[in-house]
DNA sequence: GAATCGTGGAA
DNA sequence: TTTCCAAGATT
């Protein structure tokens, strides 16, 4: 590869950056020190994993609040870790950061890339990124964002991922010559504000020497990929009463929504056996619920038990009033926010124990 | 290496 | 309305 210094080359970011950057909750005032709060990247950094800047901005002012250092966040109940992080998905992530607060807390911070990136969570992305910004080492840090910018600053063709190490090898001396935290994070604005995907190359302070702008092929760097195929569902989400409480499934240790409470579910399909989903029972209006490889026609129902009823297996009763304190994904948030309606009554289960059969057997997270 | 894992904003 | 995809990591 006969490819530019990158000092050089990539030497107008600096003063690029330091005239346009945005003022981030996490970002350090000054860009050439290390970070006065390591933990503060560290947080920011989970969050902003394929999430953009705009959403993770009050979940991370929230949750500094709520857990201020590494130890105050490993000793929290996972409930409430999860229930911070209730809405912004991927939720494995808060449970990566709570171990890796606990190793941080335990056994003070990594001294190099190789222990950060031990921790649970980061990967070779996030462990450098904190490396970066946190303390100032020159690890090269690259997103989906400086993936695309380098792909089109060095005419790249095919998926620049697969050049992850030459292009890690080129940026480095840079890093150290521009200021590793103030690079990386120049790269990554660069290519959110400005090398998108349909890019503003007006505004770019590279277009001078950018590869794919000279030769014309801004708009075919990087190739696009495809994208896994989705899924799609129907069926009946659960609200199921008796003397006050709910029937709800505990966290999951992995799978969808693994983490969080679950109302239950009855997948719709064309064999329904008798005490399946209530075809005479109308609930609330449905919606469509999207995941990234699923979608869910969902059909919300409220039906009331009479007491006495034994417990079902895998699945807990939950008194009315702690019902808010759960924390649920977003599907289960509706259904939820459903019951508090004014003047919405329950309806009656036609079949309550063949009802009661059939969601131990639907038990499985995600099924 | 492919599949999995959430949600929301924008084109 | 669809489609894309965002400061990716894990299994």
């Amino acid at each position: 590869m006969s490819w530019p210094s990158a000092p050089e080359f990539l030497a107008p970011l600096a003063p690029w950056f330091d005239r346009v950057r945005r003022e981030l909750p996490w970002r350090a005032a000054d860009l050439e020190a290390p970070h006065p709060d390591p933990y503060a990247v560290l947080v920011s950094e989970l969050m902003l994993q394929q999430t953009q800047v705009a959403t993770v901005i009050p979940f991370f002012t929230r949750w500094m609040e709520r857990f201020p250092t590494p130890a105050r966040l490993a000793a929290a109940d996972e409930d409430a870790v999860h229930k911070a992080w209730e809405g912004l998905g991927y939720y494995r992530r808060a449970r990566f950061l709570k171990a890796a607060a606990g190793t941080v807390a335990d056994e003070g911070w990594p001294t190099d890339l190789q222990g950060l990136a031990a921790l649970p969570g980061l990967g070779p992305y996030t462990a450098a990124a904190v490396g970066a910004i946190a303390f100032q080492w020159p690890t090269p840090a690259l997103d989906g964002n400086a993936f695309r910018v380098l792909a089109r600053l060095l005419e790249l063709d095919g998926d620049p991922k697969t050049r992850a190490a030459d292009l890690r090898t080129w940026v480095a001396p840079a890093l150290a010559a521009l200021g590793p935290s103030r690079l990386t994070q120049a790269l990554m604005e660069l290519g959110a504000t400005v090398c998108t995907p349909q890019p503003a190359c007006g505004r770019c302070p590279l277009a001078d020497r950018c590869g794919a702008r000279v030769a014309g092929r801004v708009a075919e760097i990087p190739p696009a990929t495809r994208r896994a195929q989705v899924r799609s569902i129907e069926l009946w989400l659960l609200a199921v009463e008796a003397e006050d409480r709910f029937l709800l499934h505990p966290p999951a240790v992995r799978g969808l929504l693994a983490g969080l409470w679950r109302w239950p579910t009855l997948e719709v399909t064309a064999g329904d056996a008798p005490g399946g989903p209530p075809p005479g029972l109308q609930g609330w209006p449905g919606w469509t619920q999207v995941y990234t490889h699923r979608r869910e026609a969902v059909r919300p129902l409220h039906l009331q038990l009479e007491a006495g009823f034994q417990e079902a297996s895998g699945l807990r009763w939950m008194p009315r009033t702690g019902l808010a304190a759960l924390p649920m994904g977003k599907r289960d948030q509706r259904l939820r926010d459903l019951l508090r309606t004014p003047g919405e009554a329950p309806l009656e289960a036609p079949d309550p124990q063949a009802l009661l059969s059939r969601l131990r057997a639907d038990g499985a997270p995600s099924a």
